[in-house]
DNA sequence: ACAATGGTCC
DNA sequence: ACTCGGACCATTGTA
């Protein structure tokens, strides 16, 4: 406990005493009250977007089997793969293979040259069933008697994230018109409002502050936008030559150095070749020598104590991390750079959530949902700005990292207009 | 019942 | 020969 105080302090980080067993003795009692309480949703909305989709599923099959020249099982990967690449004869140079053939995954389907039309089909197939058969028929069946929804928060992760089960609402859609459009039917109670709050690149400003970058507390001091400061670095252009593109690489890099960047692995990410992402990784490096070393630390610590912890010190055992076959060991690398990262973000969450609970006893507003950076709150609607403000309030202020904390929260009738 | 494949989120 | 971190869940196909 001293330790953990006095290494957050060289770090310049301000964290309150409490342990990281005390932090999950404490959340409990929360998540079982939100747990309860559960989400209202619309079915309605679900019902409709489900009739809407069917309906073009059906027709995205039909031209499906005419472009193969047979009906065939859309939903099997192999009979995929025997239709695309022995009947269609789509080349198959520099897809990955699975175990029992060639890969049909949407990543590997879009490197096929110039995108034939059978394969534009296919991902619009694959994109509508994900959402009918995993969201929109399965969610109304678990509402109960006040059209609310209830998942179980559970806490058996290596890093001390949350997982959310039966349903699942962490993994909810967002992207494309159809994820609003989902998110659109979890709706708050009558005459309340849903106010949603999410951290704004916690796990980079967390790992800026651990690995006392200084380019990277700079940009961060400065209210800069982490992904355009980035870009700027690696393609070595002006803050304002930034592209739309160069930020989107930008952004990959800065997600690989939380998750133990490799070249093959963003290169996988962006599709690019291994040469390229391995010239953004330098020139990365480069700037960020705390980032470097910080990776160099952890993977030391991880090879002579056998595990890595976070700043309110969860511990994680990386016993494979001398094996010799090398791809184990490089595992366990890679969770020895993202363990203290995620685990301490995560830590940061449950703190804000633990004192959000008390702060909101006296409102009579409710927390309803937590998604990893995210809390999701409902308000009466006259109180929906002021509980934003305290559920902000109490996300920025938790901790003091050695950068500032932010978070911005929302208001809205849904959770897509809440964000 | 279980492994493999694929896909959603942060 | 070849993987970027952490989860949960649906479907197919085999046992």
């Amino acid at each position: 406990m001293n330790e953990l105080l006095e290494k957050a302090e060289k770090l310049g980080i301000k964290i309150p005493p409490i342990s990281s067993e005390k932090i999950n003795e404490d959340i409990k009692p929360v998540l079982r009250k939100m747990e309860q309480v559960g989400i209202r949703i619309d079915c309605n909305v679900l019902h409709r977007l489900d009739q809407k989709l069917s309906k073009r599923l059906e027709e995205l099959k039909q031209a499906i089997f005419k472009l193969a020249g047979h009906e065939f099982n859309v939903d099997s990967p192999s009979q995929m793969a025997d239709v695309l690449f022995d009947e269609l004869k789509l080349p198959v140079e520099g897809l990955k293979k699975t175990k029992t053939g060639i890969s049909t995954a949407a990543s590997e389907l879009k490197k096929i040259e110039n995108e034939p039309e059978i394969i534009k089909l296919i991902l619009e197939h694959r994109e509508l069933s994900k959402l009918i058969s995993t969201y929109l028929r399965p969610l109304p069946l678990l509402v109960d008697e006040q059209d609310r929804l209830h998942t179980t928060y559970g806490m058996e992760t290596t890093t001390g994230r949350l997982t959310s089960s039966e349903p699942n609402l962490q993994n909810i859609p967002i992207r494309g018109i159809y994820g609003l459009e989902i998110r659109s039917a979890f709706i708050a109670s009558k005459g309340m409002k849903l106010v949603a709050a999410d951290y704004s690149q916690i796990e980079l400003r967390v790992v800026a502050c651990l690995a006392q970058d200084r380019a990277m507390i700079e940009s961060f001091k400065k209210g800069e936008d982490i992904h355009t400061r980035t870009a700027s670095e690696i393609f070595d252009v002006p803050i304002k030559k930034v592209t739309k593109e160069m930020r989107r690489k930008a952004k990959a890099v800065n997600f690989g150095i939380v998750y133990g960047q490799t070249p093959y692995g963003l290169s996988q990410a962006l599709g690019i070749d291994v040469q390229k992402a391995a010239e953004y990784i330098m020139h990365y490096f480069n700037v960020h020598k705390g980032i470097k070393d910080y990776i160099n630390e952890m993977i030391v610590k991880a090879h002579t104590d056998g595990y890595v912890e976070t700043l309110f010190g969860t511990k994680r055992y990386l016993p494979e991390i001398n094996s010799k076959i090398r791809f184990i060991a490089e595992g366990e690398e890679r969770m020895a750079i993202n363990t203290p990262v995620q685990g301490t973000a995560a830590e940061i969450l449950k703190l804000a959530m633990i004192e959000l609970d008390k702060r909101l006893a006296k409102t009579g507003a409710r927390m309803l949902l937590t998604v990893h950076d995210e809390i999701v709150v409902e308000a009466a609607e006259k109180e929906a700005e002021k509980v934003g403000r305290i559920v902000k309030e109490v996300m920025e202020s938790v901790v003091t990292l050695c950068v500032p904390v932010e978070a911005e929260a929302g208001a809205g009738k849904n959770w897509a207009e809440a964000k």
